[in-house]
DNA sequence: ATGAAAGCGCTAACAG
DNA sequence: CTGTTAGCGCTTTCAT
């Protein structure tokens, strides 16, 4: 394990000083034909590849990007998190990312670890319920930008979500429309932050359309789920007891999963971008930091109903 | 953006060395307690927090890992790098996530892109089919570490993988005691390096058994995936051209993923553990790192076969 | 166009 | 037990 070659070594191997050698690699375009010639000789014999520690400790800047979610293999943290990863790549930017489980505890010890390695810019693409990190993040003066989700937050915390109060309605009315009046919400396992907003746009619309909300247990004739995932778990539930989907119980679901457009599932749900939020959020988390203000942006990005074999008119009970 | 408080404004608020400070942060327990509670003070006042990466270029360690995957969206290896970075956490190190998509170019710039970071350790869980990425890592001094999947490399890269030979073997037997003869094999979208031993492993159980060995479009009686992604895709296909699973054909997949066991799919699979093969991985390139040493274990971790009701009796054609 | 010098914030000998 | 010193590898004025 021989210690890599120093920007001193490829200098004192091309015969100049470490400022020019610097200034090679940055594409500094002050450096003479010959010199850099030189210098990039020496580059190559030696196999130097400049340390992006010393680099950020110098620069104040890390070029990383800290994710914070609940948990990476749901397929929309998923896809959000390589929406993410791949516009922060093409930026030069790294994402550490940092799993919590929607447990405080974690979320706080993921969140200081990400701060004390100095991350440039934190995308939260979901919190605890009831959890504040994100403020605190702000506090310390690090750009943080909820990705995917909406909680309250004070102005420094920029937000990308989607409009959930009109893509619940709308997949409320979608069932009103087939005669559905017994509706249920299906919560996630994960106590997360985002999981109220949706579960209270959905009882709103509940209530302003005049239906009845009942409990999961309690014979519905229509489940409205969290999110896809924990759609897909209803339907196993619903068929191990007995009930056929959507014969005798109508499920949607939220996000467009790929899975949810396969022949066996054909989950009725409302798309969303996943990629594009995880993209568009590290974007305005870089502007951020590069200009050194917090990342306030707040922006929703649009929804589309996507009506599949999950759904059904309602029968008669 | 107030600058964050340094050392050297614990040390002069507490009125004591920067040393001293170091060392009640670093919990040396060699400081006397009065003093180590003025420091503690401050650091409180000043809400002090260690910079990393001032740490990182001081100690040569970055306390972090690097992740390389195919695509993160995967369920399996969403799976590994969730047990991953769980590990690492726990280990006080960081996992910062590189997606390939199985593309050479961007697979050998995310690479560069790690060790320019100055990872401590490299996780490989995919690599291009044909890559040489790892043993260039092992090259660097960089224990490396392939997680998951197996290809041929030199000494010093490790693995951690399962025994697919085995696994495909026990899937074919399984098909053959059904009935079938007619088999196909079904490679994933990535070309992956891994995918070309499942592939090979599936041709000489077939050969071996004297089975016949066709193309997927060529009407087998079954087809083996080569994992639960692309069986759940194969079921589809083939029930979007009118074949039934298991009626008509039998598929089986390679991991079981979440989805294998839904009552919808219902996928026949061989069963590994993805996370703990992730945890397994860290924790051997953790403890390399440590020595100084390549991460040159090599190891097979068990699997299990997995019947479900993606698979029947062979039906005469 | 190039070089010398001064740190970024921290740790690790080594003195005292 | 505490302080002094000397860097880690790089960038960035500032001279020359």
């Amino acid at each position: 394990m021989a210690d890599p070659a120093t920007i001193g070594d490829v200098a004192r191997h091309a015969g100049v000083s470490k400022s020019t050698v610097s200034n090679v690699v940055r594409r500094a375009d002050v450096v003479s034909a010959p010199t850099r010639e030189r210098v990039e000789d020496a580059i190559r014999d030696l196999g130097y590849r400049p340390n992006g520690v010393a680099r950020a400790l110098r620069q104040r800047t890390t070029h990383v990007i800290g994710a914070v979610v609940p948990d990476q293999r749901n397929p929309f943290y998923a896809q959000l998190a390589l929406g993410a990863e791949r516009r922060a790549r093409d930026e030069g930017f790294g994402l550490l990312i940092a799993n919590t489980g929607c447990d405080l505890e974690t979320e706080s010890a993921q969140i200081a670890a990400l701060l004390e390695r100095r991350v440039d810019a934190v995308l939260v693409a979901g919190l605890c319920a009831g959890s504040h990190a994100a403020e605190h993040i702000a506090d310390r003066g690090v750009p943080v930008l909820l990705g995917g989700f909406r909680t309250e937050a004070g102005e420094r915390v920029g937000v990308v979500d989607v409009d959930e109060e009109g893509a619940l309605d709308a997949l409320v009315a979608h069932l009103q429309g087939l005669g559905h009046t017994r509706l249920a919400f299906a919560r996630g396992a994960l106590r997360e932050a985002g999981g109220e907003r949706r579960e209270r746009a959905f009882a709103q619309a509940v209530a302003r359309r005049g239906l009845d909300r009942v409990e999961p247990g309690d014979e519905p004739t229509a489940v409205v789920a969290h999110d896809d995932t924990v759609a897909i778990e209803q339907i196993g539930r619903l068929e191990r007891t007995g009930c056929r989907v959507p014969r005798d119980v109508s499920v949607v679901g939220f996000d467009d999963i790929p899975l949810a457009s396969h022949e066996r599932i054909a989950l009725t749900t409302v798309r969303t971008d996943a990629a594009a939020l995880g993209a568009r959020s590290v974007e305005l988390l870089i502007a951020a930091s590069r200009s050194g203000a917090p990342a306030s942006t707040r922006e929703s990005h649009p929804w589309q109903l996507v009506l599949r074999a999950s759904t059904a008119g309602a029968r008669p009970r």
